[in-house]
This record gives C-alpha cells, sequence and structure tokens, in this order.
RNA sequence: CGCGGGGUGGAGCAGCCAGGUAGCUCACCAGGCUCAUAACCUGGGGGUCGUUCGUUCAAAUCGAACCCCCGCAACCA
C-alpha cells in the first residue's frame, strides 16, 4: 500500500522568527518520517524552507538599515544552521524569495485572475496603526492592541467560497485527509458557516516587500498565494513537469495545530482552483506545553532546543520529542520527564544492553561474535520477536503514530534484556561455552535490529551501535550480523544524567 | 442550545468504534541476579475507569443528563 515516492512538508518558517522547539519539533518530525519512510525502501522528498517576505521583514530591515534581502539572507542562516545541528536531512531547503518561487506565484496569480477567480474588491477591517496590520476580530477583542481603527481598502480577493461545497465533500469522503481525526471534525465544523473569499493582497504603498501581482502592479500579494504555493514551488510545478508529477501530490504536511485552518481550507481551494490534487494528508500535532501554557516567547517560557542540544545530544532530544508527544495531543515538557526518559530508555535498557552483550563477548569470546548453534525455545521469542517488528514499525509510521514505533522497538530491546537475565550465559558460559554463544548472538543480533530500528529517530547513537557491532550499513532482517566480527571497543552511550531536579 | 476533543491507580498514557477477570511506562515497596551505566530480572501495594440515571445476565466500553478541562470560531506566517 505505501507508495513507491514519499514527499514530507514542514511549514516554511517566518525568517525573523527567533527559532524555538516548535519548528525544531515539526522538522525533527518530519525528520524521522522521512528516515522511517527511506529506510522502508521509499523514494523520499523532504521539503522545509522559510517564509521571506511580509511587514515585519521590511520593518525589520529598515529598522537595522539593511536591505530587505541581506537581512532574510542572515536570517534564514539560523534556520538552516539549526537543521544541520539537529541531524535534519532534508532535499530541499526553499526560501520564498528564491526566482524559482517567484515565477510559480507569479503563474499562479496570472492562471487563476485569467480563469476569473481573482477580483478586485473593498477590503474592511480593524487596522492597527501601531503595528501597521490588520489585525483580527478575537485579536481586537483580546484588548492587546492600541490605535485600532476601521479601514477601507481596495484589494484582490480569491474567490474561496465558491470551493466550499466541493472542500466539505472532499473531507467527508476521505477519513485520512485531515489528521487526527478530532483536527477534521474541527475543519468540517468550521465549513458548516459560510466560506468567504479570501483577501490576498496587499497596496504596495503599504508594502511592498512582496511579489508583485503580475496583474496590478501595484499591489504585491500577501502571505497565502505567496507562503502555501512553497509546497509545489519544491517539487518543480510548471518548471518541471516530470519532476512535480513524480512527487505531487504529497503525501504529508507536517503542521502545528495553529496553522490548520490555513492549510485545510486555503490551500486546498487554491488547489481545487488550480486543478491540482490535494496532498494525501495534512497532520496538525500539538504543541509542547511547559505546566499549564503553549510555551511562548511573550511568557519567558520558551525552552531553546540548541541548549538542550549542547547539554545532551541530538539524539536524546529527538528521542525525547518523538517518543514522549504522542502526535496530534499536546505534551507537556520537562526537564525532568526528559531525564526520566533518558535513564530509562536509553541508559538502563538500551544503553546497558550494548554493554551487558559486547562485555560478556568480550570476557567469554575475545570481543568475537560468537556463531549460533541450535535455537531454543526461548531463542526463537527473540528472533520472532525481532522478525515481527519490520511490520509492526511500519504499520505505526504509516499511521503517524512515531512514538509507537519506538515504544515497539524498546519493546524488544527489554525483551532482550529479559531473556539475558533468565538465559543467563555469564553462568552458561562456564559449562558450555557453545551454548553461551548462541545466547549471546541472539542477544546481540536481536539489539543490532533494534538499533536499526532506532536509526531515524538517533541517527548518530543508533549508527554508533552499529559500529560497535561491525554492523553499519546492514538491513532489518534477521541474521546479518556476522559471526567472527571484531567488537569494537566503546563507552557507555548513554551516560546516566545523575541530575538533581 | 455555535462546533469539536477529553476526564482511567502518585505522574503520563492504552483500552472504548466490534460490552464479559482494568493494561503499559515511570515512581514506590520487597526479593533475585551479579554480565552490565547502583543498571537488569521477579513479585507486590495502589484505580468503585468525572457524576448520576438507563439498556443488558454483564458497561471504562452502548444511551441520556449534568459537572470540569481544552481546542476551533478565518484572513494572524
Amino acid at each position: 500500500m505505501p507508495r513507491p515516492y514519499f514527499y514530507v512538508t514542514t511549514p516554511i518558517y517566518y525568517v525573523n522568527d527567533q527559532p524555538h522547539i516548535g519548528h525544531a519539533y515539526t522538522t525533527i518530525l518530519a525528520d524521522v518520517l522521512a528516515r522511517y519512510h527511506r529506510a522502508l525502501g521509499e523514494a523520499v522528498f523532504f521539503l522545509t524552507g522559510v517564509d521571506e517576505h511580509g511587514q515585519k521583514v521590511q520593518q525589520a530591515a529598515e529598522k537595522r538599515g539593511v536591505a530587505p534581502q541581506a537581512h532574510c539572507d542572515e536570517y534564514a542562516l539560523r534556520f538552516s544552521r539549526l537543521w544541520e545541528r539537529l541531524e535534519i536531512q532534508y532535499d530541499d531547503f526553499l526560501r520564498t524569495t528564491q526566482p524559482r518561487h517567484i515565477n510559480v506565484v507569479r503563474a499562479v496569480l496570472q492562471r487563476l485572475y485569467d480563469q476569473g477567480d481573482i477580483y478586485p474588491a473593498d477590503y474592511a477591517g480593524w487596522y492597527s496603526v501601531a503595528e501597521e496590520r490588520f489585525i483580527t476580530e478575537t485579536e481586537k477583542d483580546s484588548g492587546a492592541f492600541r490605535d485600532v481603527r476601521q479601514l477601507t481598502e481596495r484589494n484582490w480577493f480569491f474567490r474561496m467560497g465558491k470551493y466550499q461545497e466541493q472542500l466539505i465533500k472532499y473531507i467527508e469522503a476521505r477519513a485520512d485527509f485531515i489528521q487526527p481525526d478530532s483536527r477534521r471534525n474541527e475543519i468540517l465544523g468550521f465549513l458548516r458557516q459560510p466560506l468567504g473569499d479570501l483577501c490576498i493582497s496587499r497596496p504596495k504603498e503599504r508594502l511592498n516587500w512582496g511579489i508583485e501581482l503580475p496583474f496590478a502592479p501595484e499591489y504585491v500579494t500577501y502571505v497565502w498565494f505567496d507562503a502555501l504555493l512553497n509546497y509545489v514551488t519544491g517539487p518543480g510545478y510548471i518548471a518541471d513537469d516530470r519532476r512535480f508529477g513524480q512527487w505531487w501530490p504529497a503525501s504529508v504536511h507536517l503542521i502545528g495545530k495553529d496553522i490548520l485552518t490555513t492549510h485545510s481550507v486555503y490551500w486546498s481551494t487554491m488547489l481545487f482552483a488550480l486543478g491540482l490534487p490535494l496532498p494525501t494528508t495534512i497532520f496538525a500535532h500539538g504543541w509542547w506545553l511547559t505546566g499549564e501554557s503553549k510555551m511562548s516567547k511573550s511568557l519567558g517560557n520558551v525552552v531553546n532546543p540548541l541548549d538542550l542540544v549542547d547539554q545532551y545530544g541530538v539524539d536524546p532530544v529527538r528521542y525525547y520529542l518523538t517518543r514522549e508527544m504522542i502526535l496530534g495531543q499536546d505534551a507537556n515538557f520537562t526537564l525532568e520527564s526528559f531525564i526520566k526518559r533518558f535513564n530509562s530508555d536509553l541508559a538502563n535498557d538500551f544503553g546497558n544492553l550494548l554493554n551487558r552483550v559486547s562485555g560478556l563477548i568480550g570476557k567469554n569470546f575475545n570481543g568475537l561474535v560468537p556463531a549460533s548453534g541450535e535455537l531454543s525455545e526461548a531463542d526463537q521469542e527473540i528472533k520472532a520477536a525481532a522478525d515481527g517488528l519490520a511490520q509492526k514499525v511500519a504499520d505505526a509510521v504509516a499511521g503517524f503514530r512515531i512514538h509507537e514505533a519506538i515504544d515497539e522497538t524498546m519493546l524488544l530491546v527489554r525483551l532482550i534484556n529479559r531473556y539475558v537475565e533468565k538465559q543467563a550465559p555469564w553462568k552458561v558460559a562456564k559449562e558450555d561455552l557453545t551454548r553461551a554463544g548462541t545466547i549471546l548472538y541472539i542477544a546481540t543480533e536481536g539489539l543490532r535490529i533494534a538499533a536499526f530500528y532506532l536509526l531515524p529517530v538517533m541517527p548518530q547513537k543508533a549508527n554508533q551501535v552499529l559500529e560497535v557491532l561491525g554492523a553499519v550499513g546492514s538491513a532489518g532482517e534477521w541474521g546479518l550480523l556476522k559471526p567472527g566480527t571484531k567488537l569494537a571497543a566503546h563507552e557507555a552511550l548513554f551516560p546516566r544524567l545523575e541530575i538533581a531536579i
């Protein structure tokens, strides 16, 4: 059922933002998914990028006295550097100021204009003089904005409303399109109200850092037609039909739940208008909370992912973020739960198992992987569990249950620890070295397979396990660990964190 | 009655769709082992599954009402 091509996206992040755990989480998630799908033998295209147009960039650049593009060049680096640090293996990093993207946006706008889906009208809304932008009804009511007044302005609109019925039918017919289910219901609820048209422009006198409307040079397009189209620019829409045909529609747009409407409604109707297929899945994940509230800059409770990474390493952070959050729900981030997770899963179970088997093989077999003899019933159990893992992981990943894919793998690790305990190879070795060898082969081979399935989550650490076992690059099938392989010397991979909290 | 999600041992979750001894991880207690990162393994304590009513031989699971928490309610990236 999985198609040979898997195309995953993150949102494009606003260059002006300080990269925070939310950005890091979405992107790590996309990377883990991409790596799992690559491991499952699929061709993968992983697109991320930055959104560089808009009022805030223009203002920030003016304030610093630099050209907007120079400002963007500088700020975009913060994201690409972070992704490098977080071991993000993306295939494309799109910037909305790139000519390839501007071409797509202009071509799309022209086409929709030609077919009558874009028209001029007055836009009336609440305008914040201080912020120099329109604000929402909710924002106005919050009282957080001063100098608010009604403003009417000539603008351009996209006929979004006319696609409402088509969209409702589309969503109702596809249980997998918007996930999780609760979000799907939310959008269907939203669509019970009449859907208006979408304002897509700003006059240049207010905002000139944007893509000019091809049919109205005194305007630039605002937000949606600029940002959302990145998903088709990446795989080569208009520019390269063959490549685009290969990757589009996207397998999954990973997004935060805050931009669900944008993607489910605006983007879908834009694609309808263009006659393009919709992405297979739009998946909205939850937020990391600290205590009660969303982690936000204004509350000063932002956890900088780089700090965590500097202190504990990339892989444990990737492991924690993907194991702890059930995709779609919110999760609590606390240092305490991070440390618990690290110690119980990574140090005690996974890392310690490596030390157990490598120590025993070192002592009893001069560090050479022993051969496997006749398999006992207990041995068969481990082999069966390891053999069954592939399907379990594949199912969990296909259903976006990353935490489950990880947990299934850790269950194998725990099973092996139990097996080693019961088989007691350190005792058996005194009477029957051949049998002890079989036990250790079984345990080590099981560990290798567990490490293989942890590679997408912990590309460095899981690979280190494979290095120790002389099995880098080996596949997930049973029996690929070669007897006679000299185990490499190693330190503890995940030294327990003995930190008072 | 705007729409939707949820309330399960100390914590975080599964189970609910296809009713039938309440499961997992962590924490706690006791024991075992001693290969290993005081790790690992075994056993145990702890839950009237938000409340009430109903359906049923039987309900965490189905239905109704109520209480509480959360999200959405659009042009905000």
